[in-house]
DNA sequence: ATTAGCACTCACTAAAGGGGACTGCTAAGG
DNA sequence: CCTTAGCAGTCCCCTTTAGTGAGTGCTAAT
């Protein structure tokens, strides 16, 4: 039991590869004949099946059973993935598409779907895109439009581009010039500030005068703080592509694959690991039961941050079984990342 | 083969009833043992063995093999679901949660995208809503706002409440003043127009005098255009829920599942159902290979139109296990479909 | 008409028995 | 000393067999 410092040989790292990539595609233990033959070194299965045992001391690779072949371990794919993986650059064609898709004229919703759908289907796994979290929230138009009945739609312009809006009750009619009024003052007034001073200073205001105008305003204020605060700030994330997991899935698993959506809906436990991937600001990869979860006990998930002007805004990732594409999977998330912080950036 | 018009007892329909009750919480043959016990009606399993030979006659009900219970036919739903079904009313509580969560002061696309969760969640299964078609589009007014570089972020509020925004990219930059005019000029001839006439009438305008201020507003109404027609025609629907269906699946069918995801993700299949309702216009229930889709063979489909003025604007519905509550899933269909209908109507 | 009784069917489970795919080990060869 | 052929051993997996029990269909009695 002592740990003899026993280096891992050129040759036992080329054949832990090749049994990693042979079992991804298969899903089946690798035997010493199969690997022999596929690693190109001219060796017997005899010898092949000496390294092999060599990498089970190490805990690399086991064997479901003693007459069946080899799988990695956990530390088996983590050291794949550390130390032997030959990452595969994309194709220009998916980089072309990856940009085309992530079109920065889009609003920040849109944008964020795409990204998730765009990682579900090229990857063919899960895929999960944190809301970025909102730096700054200025107001830059406001817009009052007199419906019938006592409603008013509120159309507000905030951060350059995104729009958003709602209708309020007011307790009573307006009439369209006294809403233009109004509008014109918030604009003229408050537009390019920040939007928790322009509350600060509504609220002031309308202690001095109470006039039912400003109080409209400031529901028109409130109202913008819960879109952009409330629902970016509580850390929500969405979703793609989970049937995609159906397709992996192994026979038994169909009740894994019911908790995991249960995990999936519960949210928490998924938001735990986007989070470890935005406070390490760079690539993570949860291998197993590296992530903590039992629900995850045969997926990875790769996260990577995403950031806008130099800052980490948010974290995408996708989640597949632990025999995913690792090399092709990796850029993906990578890039994808990248571009989705670019598209968020141009619009500044 | 001759169909004699053996008359179904009145006792052969309330055992009938009994047994599709039973089968569909238990999922599990019933015996006549259990449903003479069930049936309240002081009988031997003897007799009940004898009304169900009737009933196998009569293709209502068969066995898996003949040391196994009774299971209804397709034929034994249908006439469950026709003639023995006494349909629960909703609790008011729900009837309060559907209401509450269908508020007409949403956008459309929230509204039907709470709709389509309310029917998942209400009635843990897959639920579909099809996008109303868009009977009248009517532009109320416009607004742009210059960003940086050539690019305009366009504002339209349609038919009383939906606002668009899109961003177009514009041949030179326009200053604020240019751009207020544009939308003053555009908003005193068009507002309360419909979308169609508005088009044409730039259309010829920018014929003769050829204008670039009059090329952007016809960009902005293409764009409207694309919004409210393209999308909507092209019949497209939102699901949600589908990983409901992952509970109630009997054990073998992760294949069925998958092929069912598939087909949701075609859409073609089940937009044709859908349109089925919608011809009907009034509630559609198509149990088992009724819809004549394969992968529907195990499940049963509940649709209901819902109406706009009178006017049927669109479908919604769920997908489930054939062997679902129907007394209770069909009243949530029916409620969903009228109160959706009713907030969307509250908004004219 | 209803029911008790009985023979019969057939899914389900456990146990038993190959067959086969691998491995670990040993001993011989480079 | 590393490599390899050969061989014994393991254990999954598939099939066969047997036993059990739930449930039916039929018949004869009430």
């Amino acid at each position: 039991m002592v740990a003899h410092t026993k280096e891992i040989s050129e040759r036992a790292q080329h054949l832990l590869k090749v049994l990693v990539g042979r079992y991804i595609r298969d899903g089946q233990p690798v035997s010493s004949r199969t690997l022999a033959r596929d690693a190109g070194l001219d060796l017997s299965p005899a010898t092949v099946r000496n390294v092999m045992a060599d990498l089970e001391d190490l805990h690399l690779v086991t064997s479901p059973h003693v007459s069946a072949g080899r799988v990695p371990t956990l530390q088996g794919y983590r050291f794949f993935v550390d130390s032997l993986l030959t990452i595969q650059s994309l194709d220009s064609d998916e980089i072309q598409l990856l940009r085309a898709r992530l079109d920065p004229d889009k609003n920040t919703h849109s944008l964020l779907e795409s990204a998730s759908s765009l990682l579900s289907e090229i990857t063919q796994l899960a895929s999960v895109v944190m809301l970025p979290r909102r730096e700054q929230v200025t107001l830059r138009q406001v817009e009052f439009l007199a419906l019938s009945a006592k409603r008013v739609l509120v159309i507000l312009v905030i951060n350059e581009r995104e729009v958003q809006n709602r209708i309020i009750h007011t307790d009573r009619d307006y009439s369209p010039s006294e809403l233009q009024q109004a509008a014109n003052y918030m604009n003229a007034l408050f537009a390019g500030q920040d939007l928790f001073q322009v509350r600060e200073r509504l609220v002031a205001e309308m202690n001095d005068t109470r006039e039912n105008m400003n109080r409209m305003m400031l529901v028109a204020v409130e109202m913008a703080d819960k879109a952009f605060n409330a629902e970016p700030q509580g850390d929500d994330y969405m979703m793609a592509g989970q049937t995609n997991l159906l397709n992996i899935a192994e026979q038994p698993s169909i009740k894994t694959l019911r908790q995991l959506f249960e995990a999936f809906n519960q949210k928490r436990d998924i938001l735990h690991l986007l989070d470890q991937c935005l406070k390490t600001q760079e690539m993570q990869i949860f291998i197993g039961t590296e992530s903590g979860y039992d629900v995850l006990k045969d997926f990875s998930v790769i996260t990577s941050p995403y950031a806008v002007d130099g800052q980490i805004a948010g974290v995408l990732g996708v989640i597949g079984p632990t025999r995913m594409l690792y090399e092709r999977v990796i850029p993906i998330v990578d890039v994808t990342a990248k571009l989705l912080g670019a598209a968020l950036e141009q619009r500044h």
